[in-house]
DNA sequence: GACATCTTCGTACGTCGTACTAACAACGCT
DNA sequence: AGCGTTGTTAGTACGACGTACGAAGATGTC
């Protein structure tokens, strides 16, 4: 009876209810993430993906409508990893919004092309979650609800504000950097500067060496601990305005 | 002598020194922020642009070498609106950061295709001047370098962050809307919420009316003004932590 | 086997940015 | 007046892009 369909083991045999397609979003988001990881969000074209998948080009558009919908993918594969792990939740309204804050602001900055192109990407199932983590951050206070909605909002536009402008400057601030777009900055900023229209900025920078102004300008902190400065004085603010407590720490 | 150059008149003849160019730089960038306002930035394209000039399209290039340099001239153009006008400028420190974050908000807000679009181009004199005008704010408090850095960059992102969730958000809350992307997302969020994975979601938004939810969540408050009280937030911390003064009123 | 339906994908169209190159126009020379 | 130089405009063409259309292959039910 072993006969014409040895290929019929249970092993080589699809499993029932098969018919399957080959593909599923999860792939297809995460091939894409990877791309843009690798390559920037332009190396993002339905025949690269497709292509990494050694898939005909077409076959993308039988799991996604048009390539916004491949971008929604990723947004969401994007926000779950900024979702605070079960058990990791801090119990004061103070610590939840900033370590929700701060993860968020973690991938954001390591993955530097989503900020300017995910942003027309509609709300996913994981930006929900992210918004119902950050109501949860608050339940133990009693702010009532608009007061509630603009708290998070006001946190979750200065993560993205701040993500976004230190992707720009991060390279800039680097030394051992000399290739001509960077450079090129420097030079403008200084033939400005030597005009005189701008006299605070000289004040500030001085006529020294340019990476040497900027990292006094900049300070001490690295980038990760100015953004937790601003975040903390955004949140004493807010302690302040509605009257809640502050962490002893 | 009124002779076969009846044409060479000094008012048809052109000005010595010609050769000059059909159009410039300026010219070029109003016309493309105009279709960008009028069209939204993907219309934008160099073909559209010189069409709209009556030009060809590679004339363009004669006077820009790339795109990206179209649109680094539109991000100038736009930031010259942001910049407060001689006189207008408020002594206070205080008062000063809110008049020019209010102002880049409210372009921002007019152009929401901008934060957007923008966000790659380089720094342009306009930018500088914009820089200047925030320092010149700070010039009266005794702040050091990196402090001043600080707080100018924390009230930018502030800004930029919360235009950019205001443009997303702008059409969605409104009513009278009943196209399928706008309705397609709110059914989503009410799928979702009924699955009680949102608790908190839920306690929030209620299970009325989409629209009057949204309505009691956001308050009483117009956008603008929320975005002032999360502005007035944030310096109200900034004064906590520098010791700095804030004005009568 | 025949048929229906699920899944894959080749071809083709109209868009885009822009490299290359030719054409035209206005000036400084002689 | 003619000529070469150089500033300015623009046509053509190439290789990318997203995706509409519809044919082809694969897998299930009778």
């Amino acid at each position: 009876m072993a006969s014409a369909d040895d290929d019929a083991l249970i092993w080589t045999r699809p499993e029932p209810g098969t018919r399957r397609p080959k593909f599923n979003r999860d792939q297809i988001a995460s091939t894409a993430l990877a791309i843009a990881d690798a390559e920037g969000f332009a190396a993002v074209s339905m025949r690269r993906v497709a292509g990494e998948l050694n898939a005909g080009t077409m076959t993308l558009y039988y799991y996604v409508r048009t390539k916004d919908e491949l971008v929604a993918l990723m947004d969401n594969a994007l926000m779950a990893e900024v979702l605070i792990p079960e058990g990791e939740f801090p119990s004061h309204w103070y610590d939840a919004l900033t370590a929700i804050a701060v993860r968020t602001w973690d991938i954001l900055t390591r993955h530097p092309w989503a900020l300017h192109s995910l942003r027309n990407a509609p709300v996913g199932p994981n930006n929900m979650r992210h918004f119902e983590q950050s109501l949860a951050a608050l339940a133990g206070t009693d702010l009532d609800a608009p007061d509630k909605f603009l708290l998070i909002n006001m946190v979750d536009d200065h993560v993205h504000g701040n993500a976004l402008r230190a992707a720009e400057v991060r390279e800039a601030g680097e030394p051992a950097r000399d290739e001509s777009p960077v450079d090129a900055a420097l030079q403008f900023a200084r033939v400005q500067i030597a005009t005189g229209e701008f006299p605070h900025t000289q004040a500030l920078f001085g006529d020294g060496d340019p990476h040497e102004s900027w990292a006094r300008v900049t300070g001490p902190l690295s980038e990760r601990d100015r953004f937790r400065a601003g975040l903390a004085t955004l949140l004493r603010g807010a302690a302040d305005r509605w009257k809640l407590t502050l962490p002893d720490a």
